[in-house]
DNA sequence: CTGAAAGCGCTAACAT
DNA sequence: ATGTTAGCGCTTTCAG
């Protein structure tokens, strides 16, 4: 800056007050500096500015996966809240684990981040304190069946799973199978289940087992899956899954092997992922505003405490649609 | 670390080195330290570590798009390499523009970031002297045809243009429709086309049309092109598809309209993506090293510049396969 | 509208 | 093996 200064012939402050674009400078001044910046040029250091300004326009984000498309829609949706105000996402990822979900929050918070953004409701006490200790803003993603830090954006996971089991109930069908994976590190599959459990169970239906891999899911699995309880003696009327990508790999299974659907087996999924509009049996399955989700939590770190009236804590619920295909 | 540092009753450079791990302290102290910083419950502060040794933890990742999977796996690959070293990923996205890659660039080089992964050999000289300004070491991803910055990690695109090329002509097809999106904007798939194009031309086949749609790529923008194809009055043999999900959308719209692959129609795609193995017919396509590629260039950022040895230009090739499947 | 002085929290360099 | 001193590049504060 002070090279800068040199060359604008003014001092090192004012080039500050330009870049920052804070106070006011004469318009004439301002050109120099920038032609100055320009001809040498000079890069802020962001490290000296968020060191003394204790602010650093940094979001941490800590998510479980990026192997999940729901997880990478959030992220675009908060990269493009953020990127209006030059704030940038530095994240991590947890693979659904608490301990390391700590670890991360712990050194993401070593860059003094504008706000911090997590996956869910559930975090460790350690977790919790470290947040609180800090004073950064936080806002919680997908969930919000529970308790929040300060602000969830969401949905009732719950709730999905019982409209689901309501419209699988309502067409007739009695007997069913859960399929899901990540051995149940996924705790809003958790809840969804829940739901679907309850509702089941009050309608007087049957939920015949559940089976739930020790793998990520994936379309590959939910084909593998689909087809060890068809080959089951004892057929269910239905599979409720425990995302979209296993249950269009039970769409593959039934279409390589010719099971008709729903007249063989009925099933279900949850999130509405786009490519379901590809494939050539439309899936019944619960469309979720992920990118909306990432967008609003980004937004609401972005705005740098203008807006810091609501300090309690709060869950946006943000809503879910059924999404009636033919798979039941 | 003052703090700490009473508590520990130390001095507070003591801290500062048992906190780094650098230099050498008695196994005594430093457990009083970590106890004293555990109490109040100390965490560094990064801004300012990076601010004095000029280096931040950072490293920044500038990539096309999250929306394609190819580079949500380079970037696990990345995040994956440098959690052991605790370096973080600072990230942006370019929706392919080059402009928005200099904007990005010159924003997330006032981190003083340790590193940066760019995607593609291609910027624009703006960019290319911004960097060089800067003195970071850059690694580029997914593209090898060129000439790099400093080192490349990836495959020859143009040569798996070839390869599929020879393939789908040894099976015996003759007249081709490429099918694209971006409006061409990837500049990888535009390498692949080319190297289509030419192995085609030489061996007397014929490219009908090349359709390329304004859309991103999907699934179903791939089905939407595929029936537009083969709804015109000029039917080719054959489709080759810029990437696996609109080749997954041709597959799609066959199997809704009972068209016979590869009898009606062959088709091959780009990448090799892990659903592709549960579609009931399997694609013919490239396997390309996505992970490992983003893990390559994450090492090579991690491991600071202890092994600097090789400053000149270098291009990594990290290879691609042809998988054989049953749609040419 | 512009400038001077001080200091954010660390670590490099030099002492001991 | 530990301590002292100085200063990284910026912004806050106070003065004009």
């Amino acid at each position: 800056m002070d090279d800068v200064a040199d060359r604008a012939g003014v001092s090192q402050m004012t080039v500050s007050r330009v870049m920052s674009g804070k106070g006011y400078i004469s318009s004439k001044v301002r050109d120099q500096v920038h032609a100055a910046a320009a001809e040498i040029g000079y890069v802020q250091n962001r490290l000296a500015r968020g060191l003394r300004s204790e602010q650093s326009s940094l979001i941490a984000v800590v998510l479980p996966t990026l192997g999940n498309t729901v997880f990478t829609e959030v992220l675009r949706g908060i990269t493009d809240a953020l990127s209006a105000q030059s704030l940038r996402p530095v994240f991590g990822l947890t693979e659904y684990s608490e301990d390391r979900e700590y670890e991360l929050v712990r050194d993401l918070l070593s860059w003094r981040p504008a706000g911090i953004v997590l996956a869910g409701l559930e975090h460790s006490d350690q977790t919790r304190r470290a947040i609180d200790a800090s004073g950064v803003r936080v806002a919680e993603v997908m969930d919000i069946d529970g308790e929040p830090i300060s602000t969830a954006f969401g949905l009732s996971q719950k709730a999905a799973g019982q409209v689901t089991a309501q419209h699988m109930l309502d067409k007739g069908h009695r007997r069913f199978v859960y399929a899901g994976s990540q051995s149940g590190a996924d705790l809003r599959a958790g809840k969804r289940l829940e739901g679907f459990r309850q509702t089941v169970r009050e309608a007087g239906g049957t939920i015949v087992s559940e089976i739930i891999s020790s793998q990520p899911s994936s379309m590959v699995e939910g084909r593998r899956i689909t087809a060890e309880i068809l080959s089951g003696g004892d057929r269910p009327d239905a599979i409720y899954y425990s995302n979209d990508d296993l249950a269009a790999g039970g769409i593959m299974h039934c279409l390589a092997e010719g099971v008709r659907i729903p007249g063989d087996i009925a099933m279900a999924g949850f999130n509405g992922l786009p490519y379901l509009d590809a494939l050539p049996i439309q899936l019944t399955t619960i469309q979720t505003p992920r990118y909306d989700i990432g967008f609003q939590a980004g937004k609401l770190l972005a705005m740098q405490g203008e807006d810091r009236s609501s300090t309690a804590s709060q869950l946006v619920d943000l809503g879910f649609e059924l999404s009636v295909g033919r798979t039941c």
